[in-house]
DNA sequence: ATAACATATAGACAGTCATCTATATGTGGG
DNA sequence: CCCACATATAGATGACTGTCTATATGTTAT
C-alpha cells in the first residue's frame, strides 16, 4: 500500500513543473516531435530533454524514434489509472468518521 | 494561462510526497487533529507541521483550532477544481492533430 | 567518409525540499 | 500565575531539482 503512495508521488513530482504541464497540454492535441515542443519554450535543448525524460520515466508520456526525430505521445491509460487511484485516495469515504476522528486529545 | 500551469504545479508539488498522500488518505475518512495524524508516522512533530502547512497553503486542506488542538479537513471543492483543470489539460482534444504535429522536420 | 542535424548525457551550480534539534507561541487546568 | 501540553517557527543540513554549457551519440544527405 505504501508503494502506491510512492508511485503516485512520483507522478505528481513529474507534474509539479509548469513547463512540463504545458508540454502535456501541447501533447494532448496530438503527437509532437521534440523540436516542435522546444520552439514554444525559452529553455535549452538539454533542459527539454531532461523534462521529457522525467515525463517518460513515470509513464505519463511515451516516445518513439522516427529517423533522427523523437516523437512523444501522452499515455492516456496511465493518466486514467493515475486519476482513478488519486481520486480514490482523496475523496471522502463513507461513512465519514466523527469530528476530530474521536481524538482522545479532545477536551 | 501560464498562471494556471503554475497553480496546478503548486498543487502537484504538495501531492508529490508519500507522507502527504498518506495524510490525505487519512483525512478522506474524516477530520483529524494533528496528534492523531502524527501517531501513524515516523516523523517528528515539526516535520508534520511543515507537511500540514504545505497542504494548507495550496488549499487542498483546511484547518481550524479547537482549544489547543488543530483539526484538519480535506477541501473537497479545491480537489474537484484541481481534477477538472488537470484533466482538461491532459485529456486528448478533438480533433487530434496528425502524427508529429505536422512537424517540418519530418523526412 | 564527412558534414549537418536531432537528441541524449555529463558535469556544474544555485535554489528548493524534507528532515532534524532547539525554541517560541498559545491554550487550559490547578 | 505557572505548568503541562499541542502546535508553530527558526535555523541547520544533506539530498534533490531545474537550468546551463560542453560533449557524445545516432541519423540522414551529400
Amino acid at each position: 500500500m505504501f508503494e502506491q503512495y510512492k508511485e503516485i508521488a512520483e507522478i505528481c513530482k513529474a507534474l509539479s513543473d509548469s513547463n512540463r504541464l504545458m508540454i502535456l497540454d501541447m501533447l494532448s492535441e496530438g503527437e509532437l516531435c521534440a523540436c516542435k515542443i522546444l520552439e514554444k519554450f525559452q529553455i535549452t535543448q538539454p533542459t527539454l530533454s531532461h523534462h521529457m525524460k522525467s515525463l517518460c520515466q513515470c509513464g505519463l508520456v511515451e516516445s518513439h524514434k522516427v529517423g533522427k526525430w523523437t516523437h512523444y505521445n501522452i499515455n492516456q491509460a496511465k493518466f486514467k489509472e493515475f486519476y482513478a487511484v488519486l481520486m480514490a485516495m482523496t475523496s471522502f469515504k463513507q461513512p465519514q468518521k466523527p469530528e476530530g476522528g474521536n481524538c482522545k486529545c479532545k477536551p
